[in-house]
DNA sequence: CTTGAATGCGTCTAGACAGCATGTC
DNA sequence: CTAGACGCATTCAAG
């Protein structure tokens, strides 16, 4: 079937595709368009990464947005968000706009309305609904990327009851769901009444093989040698695909993993540069310690000066973001990664090395081998369409039966069946909550009816157990006073306030409890660990020492903690308690102006780790600011208003990682943690004075830096900002360096001591 | 005495969504 | 109850 074919697409599409160089549709495109997919009908796709998936959602929203309705794009992250996003945007030129919407990147309500396309992650597109957005009603098409997600225990039932309230609320609705390829997708196509269209085919070749010892052992029969002398299995692969100008990626299941393996590897690709790119690269390396000034920014840099970098979670997203570009740029030859780079943006390589198909899980307490579909998910990496020749994707085996073994599990497998975990209390806890308060169900049976139409319920044969869990649930939800049940379920006040926060109600149970214990000011501390220890944050891992640390630390300052804290014999309880208080350390060392290298070194985290806990804490914080104003509306025993400014002060504290002192400062705008601690050294303590001050001291403060100084001074609304014939205050200036020192080492008074 | 390979032992373990009101160094 | 890579310290052999 050829582009110029196609029917029903907005005037200049087909053209444009055409333009682009696609003439002719590859046959899982072809087959969604026979199946109708340009006239609204639902489709399946359960085909390989790289294979067209994008441009069979895009004939479906196009096609529907040209008859007159409107579309939406599901992502599973946010960083695909703004991915999706720029690539719909081509689209504008045909008069199609395009919208985005994530916790980070959002745009209201009403300017989405305006919008042909929105992009949105699951939650966000939940959050959505049960705020009652009105386009939501308007909605023709809908389409869910990596849909096989709703096997994923904590964030898949989200994804299934979207899509049910969706479909729910247009019963015309045309569903486009893209899988992976995964054993089960005709009861996903069941699921959505869907036509499925099931494909193993690949835009360019896919060899899959296993290296054991010297040789390299294809799935077409063929062999390579490896010439490899003392080097390892690894990096005799990398050097491999060197000699032939390709790209790898490794996936180890460690981050620690990831980093040796850059470093070691970094000593293989640094033979391979030209000068050009060696000095390229060199930039890349400064803009990397420009980030953050950590180790890992530093051994990140390292790496990537000699062609080879780190990827995971723990990175800065700039980081992540910046070992991305250079890798698509082909500057660096070979990123180290942990799964995280599997399901993210785009990063295709000429070879894919699995160096880790297991992955240690505490629950079975050891190694674990990694699903089928996380292996195919990895080796879907391989190969650049149009750039390379074909993709590679190669096991490591140790011995000659891991060999047969990984032929037999990874290469010629089938990937697994995929299925909801729905059924899970804690998915139903909050999902139960947020349909009843958005009003898709009044009473017990329309509960299970609306039930009935998620996945779990196509897929199990168990009887009984949704009731029999919702039960337990809605008695859960009654006993917390976030519903009402008599004849009909009702959401409380407070329930509702609940679901549109977006809270896990036992996160909001806790949070409840804590406040009403606390009897007067609370510390930032005690609200720290209050938030800390909801299910919404998740917990940081005790290390060999810590246990007795925190415990010391729980005992100081016992009387700051809020409700009750677990006696020391209740093993479970206790642990995870001191680990929300390690989280809560973390927080108060950041809302103390610890610099960032000192805290990674102190709790053994990464730089994006930080980010991850200090926007989650900001997030809780609110919504303990939300409900606490919620139970002076509606409770007898209103809480004293103290608490509330506490907790309003906490929040600011960790959101500008500042003290108390420095709130008002940090709030101006290209004003930091760092800065706002200069200008206050310098005498400048609030925006009023920074209105005031003389210019020279501001000048002098900021370390000499004019641009800067400009830009504050306008920002905080002066009169007169340019600083002409203005010299920097010397004394200033010497305080402001002397500071910026002494914050290296102390982090606040009460931080010093319990570790040093 | 120096260097470096071999061996032993303790340590630690992937990921990441949401609210609200505006913007780091 | 279950594993295994890393990194540091110690040991041992060659030069």
């Amino acid at each position: 079937m050829k582009v110029a074919d196609l029917t029903g697409l907005p005037d200049g599409v087909p053209e444009h595709f055409q333009s682009q160089g696609i003439e002719e549709l590859y046959p899982p495109q072809a087959e969604a368009v026979e199946a109708g997919i340009t006239d609204g009908e639902s489709i399946v796709a359960s085909i390989p990464t790289a294979s067209g998936k994008t441009f069979i959602a895009e004939l479906a929203m196009l096609s529907s947005v040209a008859r007159g309705g409107k579309a939406l794009y599901i992502v599973p992250l946010r960083a695909l968000a703004s991915e999706k996003k720029e690539e719909f945007e081509e689209f504008e030129q045909y008069g199609v706009s395009i919208g985005v919407s994530t916790g980070n990147y959002d745009s209201d309500g009403d300017w989405l309305a305006t919008k042909d396309i929105i992009v949105a992650t699951s939650e966000k597109v939940d959050s959505l609904v049960r705020n009652g957005a009105k386009w939501v009603d308007d909605l023709s098409c809908v389409v869910a990327d990596e849909v096989h997600l709703v096997n994923d225990a904590h964030r898949g039932p989200t994804l299934e009851v979207t899509l049910a309230k969706l479909r729910r609320v247009n019963p015309n609705l045309q569903t486009v769901a893209l899988s992976a390829t995964v054993g089960n997708a005709d009861e996903m196509a069941d699921w959505l009444d869907a036509t499925l269209v099931d494909s193993s085919w690949r835009p360019i070749d896919l060899r899959k093989g296993v290296l054991y010892g010297q040789a390299l052992h294809f799935d077409d029969g063929t062999q390579q040698e490896l010439a490899r002398g003392k080097q390892k299995e690894t990096a005799a692969l990398v050097e491999d695909t060197l000699g032939d100008e390709g790209s790898s990626l490794v996936f180890v299941n460690s981050r620690r993993n990831a980093e040796a393996a850059a470093k070691r590897l970094a000593d293989v690709t640094k033979n391979h540069l030209t000068d050009e790119e060696r000095s390229k690269l060199r930039e890349v390396a400064d803009e990397i310690r420009d980030v953050s000034d950590t180790e890992t920014s530093d051994d990140l840099a390292n790496a990537v000066e000699k062609g080879s970098a780190f990827h995971h979670a723990g990175l800065a997203s700039e980081h992540r973001s910046i070992v991305e570009d250079v890798f698509r740029d082909r500057l660096v030859k070979v990123i180290s990664a942990t799964p995280t780079l599997a399901a993210g943006v785009n990063t295709p390589s000429r070879r894919v090395i699995v160096r880790d198909w297991r992955r240690y899980d505490g629950d079975v307490g050891g190694m674990q081998p990694l699903d089928v579909l996380e292996i195919h998910q990895m080796f879907g990496r391989a190969g650049r369409p149009g750039l390379d020749p074909y993709g590679e994707a190669v096991l490591i085996a140790k011995s000659h039966e891991e060999l047969q073994e990984l032929f037999d599990q990874y290469v010629w497998a089938d990937p697994e069946a995929v299925h909801s975990k729905l059924a899970a209390e804690p998915a139903l806890r909050t999902h139960i909550l947020a349909t009843v308060a958005s009003g898709f169900a009044g009473t017990e049976d329309e509960l299970l009816d609306f039930l009935e139409r998620t996945l779990y319920a196509t897929q199990t044969d168990e009887t009984g157990r949704l009731e029999t869990v919702t039960q337990r649930v809605l008695d859960y939800l009654e006993r917390n006073g976030f519903l009402e049940r008599d004849d009909r379920l009702r959401a409380t006040g407070l329930g509702h306030r609940v679901s549109q926060l977006y809270l896990d109600p036992m996160s909001a149970a806790e949070i409840i409890d804590g406040l009403r214990a606390a009897e007067d000011d609370p510390t930032a501390l005690g609200l720290y660990h209050l938030v800390s220890r909801t299910p919404d944050m998740y917990q940081l891992y005790l290390r060999s020492g810590d246990r007795e640390r925190y415990t010391e630390i729980a005992y100081e300052r016992e009387p700051e903690f809020l409700g009750h804290m677990p006696s020391e014999f209740e093993d479970h309880a206790f642990e995870d308690w001191l680990s929300a208080l390690k989280t809560a350390r973390l927080l108060e060392d950041w809302a103390s102006e610890l610099d960032e290298d000192r805290i990674t070194e102190r709790y053994a985290i990464g730089p994006g780790d930080i980010r991850g806990k200090v926007d989650t804490a900001e997030w809780l914080l609110n919504a303990a600011e939300r409900l606490a104003s919620e139970l002076q509306r509606s409770d007898e025993e209103s809480l004293p208003s103290a608490t509330t400014t506490a907790v309003r002060e906490a929040r600011k504290r960790v959101q500008y990682g500042v003290e108390e002192e420095l709130l008002d400062l940090a709030g101006v705008r290209n004003v930091g943690r760092k800065r706002a601690r200069r200008l206050y050294a310098a005498g400048i303590e609030s925006r009023a004075d920074l209105r005031e001050a003389d210019k020279s001291v501001v000048l002098g403060a900021l370390r000499g830096r004019r641009k800067t100084t400009e830009t504050i001074l306008e920002n905080v609304g002066r009169k007169d900002p340019s600083l002409d014939d203005v010299e920097a205050d010397a004394e200033a200036k010497a305080t402001a360096t002397k500071t910026a020192n002494e914050a290296a080492g102390n982090g606040g008074q009460q931080s010093l001591g319990d570790f040093e």
